[in-house]
DNA sequence: CACGGCAGCTTATCCTACAAGTTTGTGCGG
DNA sequence: CCGCACAAACTTGTAGGATAAGCTGCCGTG
């Protein structure tokens, strides 16, 4: 490619090729090519988290684009929450966070005309299994986590802080489990409904969550799946009671 | 604009004011705010679906930006399934669909180290609640489409579209629920479920298949959510046992 | 009216330049 | 030898211009 003939700008002609290992697509589009192969190679771990990756300039050498292409599918895995970029520095594989996807949820909710309704729909059989899993599997120390998250909602004075004992408490749960998929999709979920959390809590205290959690931990501690299902369903219903009341949309960031 | 002195090249000095209605944001990424402010515009719906948007030089001269942003921007829009863009159209506002939110709930997952097993135990309630849903919600239209997706199965001969036609009538479900949010999660696990699905058909055939989804869907006809319930239930567990016995990683595309 | 072709607009890609931030290495003082 | 300030090199962010290729709609012809 060095000793080609004095490429003129514009569009390449002809079959775009990337350089890329393998067999050469015929797409056409070069961004979702570079964006599908830097994507795959973060998936796989190729690029662990955390880790540096190549400037754009010097993907753009190797790769065989302009910078152009590289920083649009830059753009595009940014936005997927893969990579992490800010000026001055090379871009960085980010940690496996649900935020991204969670506000993907929020934007298809969004547009979607959904209510919280709907969150707490799926949330429900969600959880229940959770709690039916987390009985079954928790180890001990789990179990001392979740008893720890438990007085600190009692404990919290702030109504942020007793939301984020509340939050703890679930995703101690969902972690109990020993089922990383629980945990995410809950967490992608939950980040939807920390305002209709907050606002139960505001209206009701923290008391009606700190015996629900009670009553779901003793179901745990006895390994009971059964209970701690039912004890679980009863305490979504509660919450989801605020929202049918006013069940508006939700929309705010 | 006209009569400043001639610009050089270059990232423009100073505080960099976007010509975006109100407060000026002095955050410094004119690309997130750019992409910030379209996505509000169509969220909002002041941009309808389907809808074309301005230009892209267009938008440059009116938001005071240089094309280049305006670009990034829409690359990230378009890969959060906002907008589609095709070479010589301008860029239209997408339909609302839950592929984008889906495909960014499996990178999640993707990159979490999950199992099939892990991905079942989830799929299990969530699928259970999902033929609930469906067969209290259900219309009589969506009930003809699942009718129709069992006979494709019926007919398929080759295993990709005997996969295809099982994934279908799934994905049928969970729009019949009414609720996409049970959609989005369930093709988002779905996808990292494909290599299994396609073993299970190969080795058993679509015929266990196509019992299970008879059987949810008479549920479904009679209104009778705790059978549809069960008869899913039924019909997973079937497809579980394949994967107990070989649980191994899941990892590709 | 039907239909083909052309002109204009628009996106896709490439290039170059420069501002502003980060990282790295270097050298000096303690 | 260690630590720190400072400069050089590197890298991203933005601007702007050029060309290729695709789309759309208008216009003229049959």
């Amino acid at each position: 490619m060095a000793t080609s003939p004095p490429r003129r700008p514009g569009r390449r002609p002809g079959r775009t090729r990337l350089a890329i290992a393998g067999k050469a697509k015929p797409t056409g589009d070069l961004v979702a090519q570079v964006s599908d192969h830097l994507r795959k190679e973060i998936v796989s771990g190729s690029y662990a988290a955390g880790m540096s990756l190549p400037s754009e300039g010097g993907l753009a050498e190797s790769l065989g684009v302009s910078r152009t292409v590289i920083r649009e599918a830059m753009r595009s895995l940014r936005s997927q929450g893969l990579i992490i970029m800010s000026q001055g520095a090379r871009p960085r594989v980010a940690e496996v966070d649900a935020g991204p996807a969670a506000e993907s949820l929020r934007l298809l909710l969004a547009r979607s005309r959904t209510s919280l309704l709907q969150l707490t729909e799926v949330r429900l059989p969600l959880e229940s299994s959770i709690a039916a899993f987390a009985a079954d599997r928790a180890t001990a120390n789990q179990i001392v986590d979740l008893q720890a998250a438990i007085a600190e909602l009692e404990q919290a004075t702030s109504l942020k802080s007793q939301v984020a004992a509340d939050v703890r408490f679930h995703d101690l749960l969902a972690e109990a489990t020993g089922n990383p998929v629980f945990a995410t999709l809950l967490r992608a979920i939950g980040g939807l409904l920390d305002a209709s959390r907050r606002r139960t809590i505001k209206a009701a205290g923290p008391q009606p969550a700190i015996i629900g959690h009670r009553e779901i931990l003793t179901a745990i501690e006895q390994r009971d799946a059964k209970a701690a299902e039912t004890a679980m369903r009863r305490h979504l219903a509660w919450a989801a009671r605020d929202i049918c009341s006013n069940g508006q949309r939700q929309g705010g960031a």
